[in-house]
DNA sequence: ATCCCGAGGG
DNA sequence: CCCTCTGGAT
């Protein structure tokens, strides 16, 4: 297992990786947020970006939505994964908050993951953007660097990933490092073929070490 | 553990 | 072809 101290350094490094690191959907409020965020599940950003403004053009708010033909909403989302599942549950989460939150965002975990479609990592990401509350979502990317640094123990759960994380990240950090997180993940460490080679951060990573032992 | 489920990349 | 993409519900 990694120490602390290393894997402190390590994501300093990755702070000046990727500085700018930020969420990528395209919104223009925390419904529309909540919605994308819903929508991103096993599908990439840029996926959702390219589906979003057909269906926020025709249902800008929950109320909108909550009224909506299942066909109309599915045929917007149709090139995104799992969208006949999706389409049921952003319906349904509209007609939540029309009908029990007066047609505005819970701003606690607990609320959210009321909604259909909004788990624990979908509820984090919500409150983050939307209102700045400090937290980590933890994604398909955020665990296999936690793993792939030997943070956790390879069989371990999101929930243990999201709690190592908090617990050895100053809370003011959360946020930013975990947007830095991602982006490293996405465009460093990739599933497929990360970038050993050139990654400043291998003297820290057990994966790294192991997979490229002549660096 | 399994299902949902399309686009993009290798 | 196969794998991956900011998962959640059963």
């Amino acid at each position: 297992m990694i120490t602390k101290k290393n894997f402190l350094a390590a994501l300093k490094i990755i702070d000046e990786m990727f500085p700018d690191a930020k969420g990528e959907l395209d919104w223009e409020t925390p419904f529309q947020l909540l919605i994308a965020v819903i929508l991103s599940a096993q599908t990439t950003d840029k996926g959702v970006n390219k589906a979003t403004p057909a269906l926020f053009a025709k249902f800008p708010d929950a109320e909108k939505l909550a009224q909506a033909e299942l066909s109309e909403v599915e045929a917007c989302i149709k090139t995104i994964g799992l969208y006949r599942t999706k389409a049921k549950n952003i319906i349904r989460t509209a007609q939540m908050l029309v009908s029990d939150f007066n047609s505005e965002l819970p701003r606690d975990k607990k609320t959210l993951q009321l909604l259909p479609g909004v788990g624990r990592k979908t509820a984090n990401v919500v409150l983050g953007e939307a209102y700045g509350v400090p937290g980590i979502a933890v994604d398909t990317h955020v665990e296999r660097i936690s793993k792939r640094l030997d943070l956790v123990p390879q069989k371990a759960t999101v929930l243990e990933v999201e709690e190592k994380l908090m617990k050895w990240i100053p809370e003011e950090d959360w946020t930013q490092s975990h947007h830095q997180l991602i982006f490293f993940g996405r465009y460093h460490c990739t599933a497929k073929k990360p970038q050993c080679e050139v990654c400043p951060v291998i003297e820290y990573c057990k994966y790294g070490k192991q997979h490229y032992k002549n660096v």
